[in-house]
DNA sequence: TCATCCATGGCCGAAAACCGCGAGACAGGT
DNA sequence: ACCTGTCTCGCGGTTTTCGGCCATGGATGA
């Protein structure tokens, strides 16, 4: 079984242009966001779709509703993804993680252990660096806002540079560069 | 992942009397039966069923369909589950024995070994085995028309007393009686 | 004919490995 | 004393691996 996980019928890609480089946006009929991914991690993204829905067929498409709130966030409007739907597979506990990433106001940070706290099992922080690596969508469930308690950056699904650059983005320093 | 299965929301559980002792037979929302059993078996079916689609809950309801192709089947007319619709959950090696069990016609027997090549794996036999003990849906799914190369019934979920019974009764013995 | 032996193959449950952590202990350098 | 960087260890979901289970069947030998 292991599959309260919403099933996934027929699934649109989508590419886009932004500053960190050419976005992948999967959704689904209903127009809710099931993956969002860097170009350069296609292939993990794939991989994550077919754990959750099993082998499914990518059909090419455009994702208006998802680029429109993306060149606005990218264009510093950080409340830009706040009204998108999003749809994921995973356990009860990567679910739980993902949904209390979106309520981490942007522009803040919070530890490992703090999200682990807020979900209910405050030692549980290691799980919740592999459910945040885990995350199939990007940016818009904010896993780069979570940082170890040293403050260390730790690590990113995307890239460690590119988790530097969104936190940075959110602060207001717009003109930061890639490394 | 693994669940190629269908989601199963609400599930009716219902009893009713046969030659073989009480019957048990669960029906999803669009009436396909999902799991059939004999009453002595409930432990094994409810397992079945929380294997296949996770915690669920039985409302006990009256399958009218299900009940008259029971009765009418059990009365001779041996073509009675032919419109019946079943579902399932399971691998995918399990759900392609499960159909051509179904094709098996009433009133013959198959060896596992020829079930094995008719589903395309010549050498596993064994493997039928397994999967016809774990048919979900007894009569139904007629999982007693298999039967050892050498002849012996081998085996039966619902014990060898009742294939023997099934067999017997779809060669046209019905008034053969239970041990 | 009957008993033994063994390759076979899918499935399930248990166990181990995997880590985007964090707290505590220690060693140096001021 | 204080601050820092390193090391060690326990933590806990998820995924993967592995070992058994068996409703078989064909070969072998008495």
């Amino acid at each position: 079984m292991t599959e309260p996980a919403t099933a996934a019928s027929d699934l649109t890609l989508d590419r886009f242009a932004s500053p960190l480089g050419e976005i992948l946006v999967v959704t689904d009929a209903d127009g809710a966001v099931r993956a969002l991914d860097f170009h350069d991690y296609e292939d993990r993204m794939r991989r994550l779709l077919h754990r959750h829905y099993g082998p499914v067929a990518l059909r090419t498409g455009r994702a208006e509703a998802v680029r429109r709130a993306a060149d606005a966030w990218f264009a510093g409007e950080l409340s830009a993804f706040e009204g998108l739907e999003v749809r994921t597979g995973g356990g009860a506990f990567q679910r739980s993680v993902w949904a209390a990433l979106r309520t981490i106001p942007a522009g803040e940070t919070w530890t490992y252990g703090r999200l682990a706290a807020a979900v209910g099992s405050p030692r549980a922080a290691r799980a919740v660096g592999l459910a945040n690596g885990a995350n199939p969508v990007a940016i818009i469930v904010p896993c780069h806002r979570v940082i170890g308690a040293n403050g260390a950056l730790t690590g990113y699904a995307g890239g460690v540079e590119r988790k530097r650059w969104l936190l940075a983005h959110e602060r207001g320093a717009d003109r930061f560069s890639v490394a």
